[in-house]
DNA sequence: GTACAATATATCAGGAGTTATATAGGTAAT
DNA sequence: ATTACCTATATAACTCCTGATATATTGTAC
């Protein structure tokens, strides 16, 4: 592939565990080409820019594999949102509200979002040939991303009524 | 405080969803005295180094205030386990199952470090003084960190099952 | 038929954050 | 007494990632 062709994958599979802008892809290419995991064809196009089409390697494989297992430290959170609930103390109940609503809806847009692409797989892969090896493992990440928005959405509603019930005066 | 101090207080409250080190601290702190949010004053001491501390200002309380009104975007979320899943059919059965073990574990343990705050929580704040309108919101932000990591928790004992039920030849 | 968006290819400057390094006294354990 | 860790202060080098910019063609809307 190249990098483009790589972005695509990127923004229609992992994207929203893992992204990346084209102004990373196209170097951390170059530096996998340098360091042996993949080699560089150029395709002459007349017209337009030529692409750059990169091959995995043997090496390259081995790495991947070898990465794969590699044991994983849990992942930082890091997220402004939870600060500013943590500092809510110093806005107004209604502006605090506001926040919470407003991160509730996105997150409802998020879980609509993974829903649709849950039909859609439904339809399309499983009714024809049934969840083959891959599809399990790439449907375990969907569900965990449902699981998350839900999770957000559960926590915000009780948020909310958590704040629209304490005393003004407190 | 001082650079020092406000690291205590960031592994000490905020550390599990907004963690920052001395090396990031200390230049953001020259930063804001620059743009006038804080000022310094050193506190000149003999045998040790001096300790440079910061004050917040009218100005720094004001962009405090605004920053927390400002509408945030859902946080990326970017995590290498998730990728490791999403490939999980190029591993053998047993290496991604201990793979997901191990992050199950992880996970077990951080719920069990944040019920452990909880606990410190309600014996020493809740009984005696009643949750006042900081600690409210200090709450929402561990019971958002209990939810998340009961989510992994749930997911992980799932997957692990599905996996488990996986014909091998599959 | 013309303007605008999308496709397709990148590079460069810079910000955010981490790791490594430096220094030096105080405290607790063995 | 010595080792090891904690307090306390930073700086420098580097990595990862984003945002801005450049260029040229193809498809679409008005």
């Amino acid at each position: 592939m190249t990098g483009y062709d790589l972005k695509q994958h990127f923004d229609h599979s992992i994207y929203y565990f893992w992204n990346a802008k084209l102004s990373q892809i196209y170097p951390t290419l170059n530096q996998m080409r340098e360091g042996g995991w993949l080699t560089m064809e150029v395709d002459y196009q007349e017209d337009r820019p030529n692409r750059k089409v990169y091959h995995i390697t043997e090496a390259g494989r081995g790495e991947l594999h070898r990465w794969l297992q590699e044991p994983v430290d849990m992942a930082p959170v890091r997220d402004a949102f939870l600060i500013k609930i943590f500092f809510g103390g110093k806005l107004e109940k209604e502006e605090i509200l506001a926040q919470i609503r407003r991160y509730l809806m996105l997150h409802q847009e998020q879980l609509a979002a993974y829903q649709e692409i849950v039909q859609q797989a439904v339809q399309q892969n499983v009714e024809a040939t049934g969840m083959v090896r891959e599809g399990v493992f790439w449907g375990l990440t969907l569900e965990m991303g449902i699981r998350y928005e839900q999770g957000w959405i559960e926590w915000c509603e009780e948020a909310i009524e958590k704040i629209e019930a304490m005393d003004d005066d407190q």
